[in-house]
DNA sequence: ATTAAAAATGTTATCGATAACATAACTATT
DNA sequence: AATAGTTATGTTATCGATAACATTTTTAAT
């Protein structure tokens, strides 16, 4: 490969003065430009962006970090991760995923996701000082990027309540996460809100998959007949539909059904389901976003970012 | 940041010593080597990956290469990717991922899917005489790793056959890739091994995704009833079940179908999919095993490795 | 005790770029 | 024509590591 001086040479100028004609080209008599960067055509030359990196000490690499504890494969992580490739290459940064704390090197920033209560916690040393921006949003943390679930939950029971549904069940996410809990109080505020009365036998929790979709709400028809299951995913809500079916009742006709993530599985169910749609691409473009704001140090101050999700009416309510 | 200029002062030796406690500790003696790591941990000091990358010419990043006009977020990518990843880190490589041909730098090596005719033909010149591993097979490409296709249909059929199964049908994806054109020809072929009558009538190939697969099954169980619908995804079966029940007819009792991917949406249909299983994850872990290989110089001879799919029986044949 | 061999450590040059300063070559002003 | 100001280019030092060679110290063998 050619090397900086290897033009200089050829060109009859120092290797100042190439660096110049990429950096700065308006700094170079046009004459001299345009012989230096015949000569870059012609030997090929690219700068090495290693030694470029060492002396102005940036790397312009931002490390996604995705625990190894959380699936990197699941639609939702591997959209946001889309995301934020996207936006981050618009702006000359390449993305560097890994699933190891130790090994973030030589990088300008991180994007964090998926982090547990104990790294939340020592969060100022865990990325070594670096300028970082977490997905998932903690008091604690100053720099975060969210999809506002508590809101989301609160669309679907607005958008019930005005069609008139007022017996309504939720088959929740039993796991100790943030978004579960925030998706359950939005479920119970907007019931409030909305002057509908909430009956507690009517609320489970469960592991979120298609199969426990399907035994909650089995075992919550033996008991009574809902107007609507909200449930806390799109999963949860294919599982319901099956044992609606399987007891012979009609979607919506009999018993509506809503869903939430809105990230594929929606139109594999049948009949579609109504859900909640998170804007993961949107998220990744706002943490990429965020992240080269922190390194230009335009965006000092600490934000805590919400996105609003969006309601998708389909076939299995109305 | 402390350099190893630092740790060397601090521990009264020079840089190079403390090199070599780093890279190759047998070199130095016992008591100047505690005395230098006591140092390192006191300063915390890590080495500059920049700068070592500059002098040994390596960086240990491996480009994944997955151009713009595929889907990166489709679960046979991001499975691919992480299994790439895994591998990669074991071995202490990082993985950069990008999504443009000329975003190529500093890595050792690239790994790339879903490269169009064009880039194939260029593919000596396309990754700046890098080492490159490409995912997918074509001839003229003489490091690439596949899934075999052409067998995993067979297996289906190998099945459907003992089964006593004789009238198949095929839902194909119209799509010009190799994959497709594999599938294909396994079916072709796994039903002249087998013995078994080709009716063309029973053959059509759509586009991928939940409503062709409906719509071709649909406009099939028109003209007649075969005893199985082969489909050439998980995603067409899923369409061809929603047609067959809203028949009125039963699966598997009159009708079988099986599908082809294996990626998660075989289990959201009911009843659930009998399907090839892609071991999209064992790829990725020879993808990068491959590539690694390339770099050390262990592996000189081209290779073009098939990887088998597993048949997984569930419900919707027998 | 002498000498050779082995082990431990140090010195210098280098990787390929850019920053900071230095100098040379023009331009404009009086 | 002299001087100051501007523009264009060059020189040197530096980023933080390691390779290659040089030197010193230790060990072993006679």
């Amino acid at each position: 490969m050619a090397t900086i001086f290897d033009v200089a040479k050829a060109s009859g100028v120092s290797a100042m003065t190439v660096s110049r004609v990429i950096n700065a080209p308006d700094k170079v008599n046009k004459k001299t430009r345009d012989i230096v960067n015949a000569k870059i055509k012609e030997l090929n030359y690219s700068p090495n962006v290693v030694a470029k990196s060492l002396v102005l000490k940036k790397t312009n690499i931002i490390y996604v970090y995705i625990p190894e504890d959380i699936s990197a494969t699941h639609p939702f992580f591997s959209q946001v991760v889309a995301g934020i490739g996207e936006r981050l290459g618009e702006h000359d940064y390449s993305m560097l995923i890994g699933r190891k704390e130790y090994t973030i090197q030589s990088c300008d920033g991180i994007i964090a996701m998926g982090l547990n209560k104990e790294q939340e916690k020592r969060i100022g040393t865990l990325f070594k000082n670096k300028p970082y921006v977490v997905f998932g949003s903690q008091p604690k943390i100053n720099y975060c990027v969210d999809v506002d679930n508590y809101s989301g939950v609160k669309l679907v029971i607005n958008y019930l309540n005005e069609k008139g549904y007022k017996k309504i069940a939720y088959i929740g996410i039993n796991q100790n996460k943030t978004f579960t809990f925030d998706r359950y109080n939005g479920f119970i505020d907007g019931m409030k809100e909305n002057g509908l009365t909430i009956d507690e036998s009517l609320i489970t929790s469960v592991d979120n998959n298609e199969h426990f979709g399907y035994e909650a709400c089995k075992s919550l028809l033996k008991t009574c007949v809902p107007e609507v299951v909200v449930c806390a995913s799109d999963l949860l809500a294919i599982g319901a539909c099956r044992a609606i079916k399987e007891e012979g009742l009609s979607i919506p006709k009999d018993i509506a059904v809503t869903g939430f993530d809105g990230l594929g599985f929606e139109t594999l169910s049948i009949p579609h389901l109504t859900t909640v749609t998170q804007p993961v691409y949107e998220v990744g473009i706002r943490l990429a976003e965020e992240m080269i704001g922190r390194i230009d140090k335009k965006a000092e101050k600490s934000f805590h970012f919400k996105i609003m999700p969006k309601l998708v009416v389909h076939e299995s309510t109305k």
